[in-house]
RNA sequence: UGGGGUGUAGCCAAGCGGUAAGGCAGCGGCCUUUGGAGCCGCCAUUCGGAGGUUCGAAUCCUCCCGCCCCAGCCA
């Protein structure tokens, strides 16, 4: 059996079944069918991963279909966007692409034909009454006083219906199946409706629009797919999808429902994040802490580890809220392996060293990344006016500090060791403004002969020869893990985290960086993984989005000590 | 109290009648010019519960329980 590749599921099963019966002859064709009424977010990564990985695997294809049946909801700003996604993430659709829309006559065609075979009426029930009609949960609906009305008249109403000759919502075209059913899907189902609106492919061409049971089918088996991937809520739509396409007996595509993805702090509703959206709560679908693929994109995250991310999920029918760590896992990761190391000063501490001289200046070497010796090395410039992180320095160290503090010695990544003198207050507020050390010459490239050991390695950058950056430090969105769950009359709004976004404008960064460019990560040596916005950043000033911090062990020993002296 | 699903570790997830994979998280240790990374080890005598079938059950049967979805002219 094969040890490698990707992970077995349930879906797999039933394609390598379909195979083997040589169902299909031997064909797998999927689809990617988004509604252009939102952006893409990493639930829809997992769909796209899971439709194009599948038909590479076996050798078939993947369309990518706009499932744009409601004009009243979708914009060509969403298509775009949509478009843009899939390919960052590294899909290709190549010249597949689809819309129902384009379906419209064909789907059109189809309703006659049903409406013909005594298989659909046009009603004349308002939206509340048919609702009324329904029945419910428990009792089962009554039929409609249309639903007996005859064939030729049905047909000329729904010819008058295209023909703009009704107002909004004064018929519809219902499928007759059975208003006993205890599914209520197929209670008469509303398969066409009139609504004068402008659509962003077909304008005002259309004043009729088909529902999603009906196009959705249809448009999958119109592009002969094998395998209709959608997700768990459909599963009860499934014997609708099944039956228009055995009453219009044509090729008959199989729905495949598997559990959406659902991500701890945050949500992956389109109208919650439209709602963040609109309302202000947020910059926009890309602001760095959206979980949308522009948001994920801006904030640094590559394509790979998403990819990566969706495979590790799995595939399944069980509803599930995958741990944000292992995304953040997966980032990490793969920029462990490619992003080049540099050193930026978030909270800067002035220190002098007051044993090198003051016009000095000397550029020692840095290797770009200690995973991969190919990305070479820089120089960098070292002098007697350096910053230093604030947090690395403690006038009173704690047990097993062992970063700076006053009489003790550290090396500074790349440079020298150094010993801290005096400590500078601010006379009024007691506020440390400036540290004074002393260097050992000997220790160049930090390290010295006589292999002592120097424990604590601190990041820096030289005053003089350093960028002054904006950094933007991102945290969860939300404070609650699952802030869906809420309590009635609450709304998950109240579970934003306030702190979800810092942003420190005083930062320092090492000059190699001055022509980086928008959208490139780097490692902040000691910090975490960011990357140049590709939004706010300017000629003057580079802004930088934290993607992910580098795991701390510091903080989590500092935690431990805290809990046991309480 | 209708119908459709689903329960394996804190979170995902394999398993398909032969005696509980793997990942994340967590916890120890080693190593380290990033307290990063890496490496080593630990982490389910038990699969929602109770019965039953079987030499043998997470896998088959029965009953029970929990959770999710469905009453748009949204998708």
């Amino acid at each position: 059996m094969a040890d490698s590749g990707p992970p077995p599921n349930f879906i797999r099963d039933i394609i390598e079944k379909d195979l083997k019966d040589n169902k299909n002859e031997g064909r797998v064709h999927t689809r990617f069918p988004p509604e252009p009424n939102g952006y893409l977010h990493i639930g829809h990564a997992k769909s796209i991963c899971l439709n194009f990985g599948l038909a590479a695997e076996y050798r078939g294809l993947c369309n990518l279909r706009f499932d744009d049946t409601n004009p009243s909801k979708e914009e060509v700003e969403y298509v775009e966007s949509i478009k843009y996604d899939v390919r960052w993430l590294g899909f290709d659709w190549e010249n597949r692409e689809y819309y129902a829309s384009d379906y419209f006559e064909q789907l059109y065609q189809y309703a006659i034909q049903l409406i013909k075979g005594g298989k659909a009426y046009v009603c004349s029930l308002s939206a509340d009454e048919i609702r009324e009609y329904r029945g419910t949960l428990t009792e089962p609906g009554k039929d409609s006083p249309y639903r007996e009305r005859s064939i030729e008249e049905s047909l000329d109403m729904f010819v008058c219906m295209r023909k703009g000759e009704f107002p909004d919502g004064s018929h519809v075209l219902r499928a007759k199946i059975d208003m006993a059913s205890p599914n209520l899907n197929m209670r008469d189902p509303v398969i066409y409706r009139i609504m004068k609106a402008s659509h962003h492919r077909t304008g005002d061409k259309w004043c009729i629009y088909p529902m999603y049971d009906f196009a959705h089918g249809l448009s999958d088996s119109i592009e002969g797919i094998t395998h209709s991937i959608c997700t768990l809520e459909f599963e009860d739509h499934r014997p609708l999808y099944d039956w228009f396409l055995d009453q219009l007996d044509v090729f008959h595509s199989q729905q495949i429902e598997f559990a959406r993805l659902n991500l701890g702090y945050t949500v992956m509703s389109k109208r919650k994040l439209l709602g963040l959206v609109e309302e202000g709560f947020m910059t926009g679908w890309d602001d760095p802490r959206m979980p949308t693929i522009s948001g994920l994109r801006r904030r640094g995250y590559t394509p790979e580890s998403i990819r990566d991310f969706c495979e590790r999920i799995g595939v399944a029918k069980k509803e599930s809220t995958v741990d944000i760590t292992l995304l953040e896992h997966c980032l990490r990761e793969d920029l462990n392996q490619r992003a080049p190391r540099v050193m930026a000063v978030l909270r800067p501490l002035r220190l002098v060293i007051d044993n090198y001289p003051e016009r000095k200046m000397e550029e020692l070497d840095a290797v770009n990344n200690p995973e991969d010796s190919s990305m070479g090395s820089r120089k960098i410039p070292f002098s007697r006016v350096l910053y230093i992180e604030r947090e690395d320095f403690r006038e009173i160290p704690p047990k097993k500090w062992f970063r700076l503090s006053p009489g003790s010695e550290v090396r500074l990544k790349h440079a020298y060791y150094i010993t801290c003198g005096d400590v500078v207050k601010e006379n009024q507020t007691g506020e440390i403004i400036e540290l004074h050390c002393t260097y050992d010459p000997e220790s160049r490239g930090g390290w010295t002969k006589d292999e002592r050991k120097v424990k604590g390695t601190l990041h820096w950058v030289s005053a003089a020869h350093s960028l002054k950056t904006e950094v933007r430090l991102y945290d969860h969105l939300f404070s609650k893990a699952d802030p869906d769950n809420v309590e009635e009359g609450s709304d998950f709004k109240t579970f934003l985290n306030p702190n979800s976004s810092e942003t420190l404008t005083s930062c320092r960064i090492e000059q190699s960086l001055k022509n980086a460019k928008p959208g490139s990560r780097y490692q902040f040596m000691r910090q975490g993984y960011f990357c140049v916005d590709s939004v706010d950043s300017s000629h003057d000033t580079l802004v930088f989005n934290r993607t992910a911090t580098l795991r701390d062990t510091w903080a989590k020993i500092e935690k431990a000590q805290k809990k046991t002296e309480k």
